[in-house]
DNA sequence: ATAAACCAAATTGGATCCAATATTCAATAT
DNA sequence: ATATTGAATATTGGATCCAATTTGGTTTAT
């Protein structure tokens, strides 16, 4: 018996599965903000009924990725400037203590592996891909804290703010100081110095929400 | 046309109503933790078919109020010392920007409500009613803040954490303390002093988490 | 007697069907 | 011509039915 073992049980449900796919379409961009999800045609898409639709879109809705109305349906959830705005404050607020408790956490190997994500994000030169690596970086470091609920509610506000984090980086000079700022967050972490890194990640996330509102309609 | 209008598409739908009824019912510990949510003995509870059972089992299990596995079913959430201890960190992290938020923009008609139900709480000898007195003073003072997320926020790790903020109350000195400590928040809000304010709520929760863990096993 | 194999009941996940509501557009009245 | 009514269509919410999986007890083999 020289099988593999694998956790069957863990084999993902038709409705986890469209959750999935919604949620990244969603803050990946690929479904624009008000663009209604019509859940028939999403059943057709993944040759399912529209129950497992349904209660994925429940579940967004709970994470509030999109907003339903009853007998209307869901639509792909926007935010306001003053909400963007919120978010921000919230991340800013959430973030410096995950990092916090994370970097007496971090291992070697985590480190190298914060490194190289680093250096692939500043490396980049294709836009589609900004957002991903600036997310990666982030939560590869955010990763070795076990502050289970706090890393739940960063990770949502995220989601909820994707979109405007991928805009603010391709605007000005977005890439080139959140690269040198992740550098900067990076080192304190590599020195162990966890207050700065928080310190740091405080000053990374309200620069983006000023430079982000900056470039907001009438806000 | 004198009719009165009214939403008639707010009214609630089965799944939503099955929702909240459940919600009440675990964060009001009339459901223990660890016991098994059967979507059949619920449906028949509310009248309906498993379909909005279901949907509103998702649902809590996205605001972590239970725990599914697939084909086993779900169970009511519970918390380790380690996870509470977490809640509580978050709360006080997160309520205490609530109230500086909220405290430039309560009215003279929300102050005199608060201090009502501040005497409320203080006054009741019903141990029953003593969680909801409890929130529902603190929930008052922060209604008259705008930072919606903050305050879904807060609202879902109240929940979590409503049966440890129940037994907290009836243990040792704890209602006489929690009475003496919300009369202090108020009394800032009324002042205007948001940074004091904020420090109390602060403290009111730290000072409710170590009591709590004090008497809980083996933290 | 004990442990593996297995069958029946219970339970959940998903599909299909029906009901309730919304939307669109043609018909009609003013 | 425009606004209103009303029917046809589209879409969502919920009910019922079937399939997949778990669970608990029973049988059977050793």
């Amino acid at each position: 018996m020289k099988l593999k073992s694998m956790d069957i049980s863990a084999t993902a449900s038709a409705s986890s599965i469209v959750f999935d796919a919604l949620r990244k379409a969603i803050i990946g961009g690929q479904l624009e903000e008000g663009e209604p999800l019509r859940q028939d045609e999403i059943a057709r898409l993944f040759n399912t009924s529209r129950i497992p639709v349904r209660e994925a879109i429940s579940r967004l809705e709970e994470q509030g990725l999109v907003k339903t109305q009853r007998y209307k349906g869901a639509v792909v959830a926007g935010l306001s400037p003053q909400e963007t705005e919120e978010i921000f404050d919230l991340r800013a607020l959430v973030e410096p203590e995950i990092i916090r408790n994370a970097v007496p956490l971090m291992s070697k190997e985590l480190l190298t592996k914060a490194r190289d994500k680093c250096a692939a994000f500043s490396a980049s030169s294709d836009p589609m891909e900004w957002g991903d690596l600036n997310r990666d970086f982030h939560e590869t470091l955010y990763s070795a804290s076990d502050l289970k609920f706090f890393l739940e509610i960063a990770h949502n506000a995220i989601d909820r703010v994707e979109r405007q984090i991928r805009a603010q980086l391709v605007m000005s000079n977005g890439m080139e100081r959140a690269g040198r700022e992740h550098f900067g967050i990076l080192e304190a972490c590599e020195e162990g110095d966890a207050e700065q890194a928080a310190k740091l990640t405080r000053d990374h996330i309200q620069g983006a929400k000023k430079s982000l509102l900056a470039h907001l309609p009438l806000s």
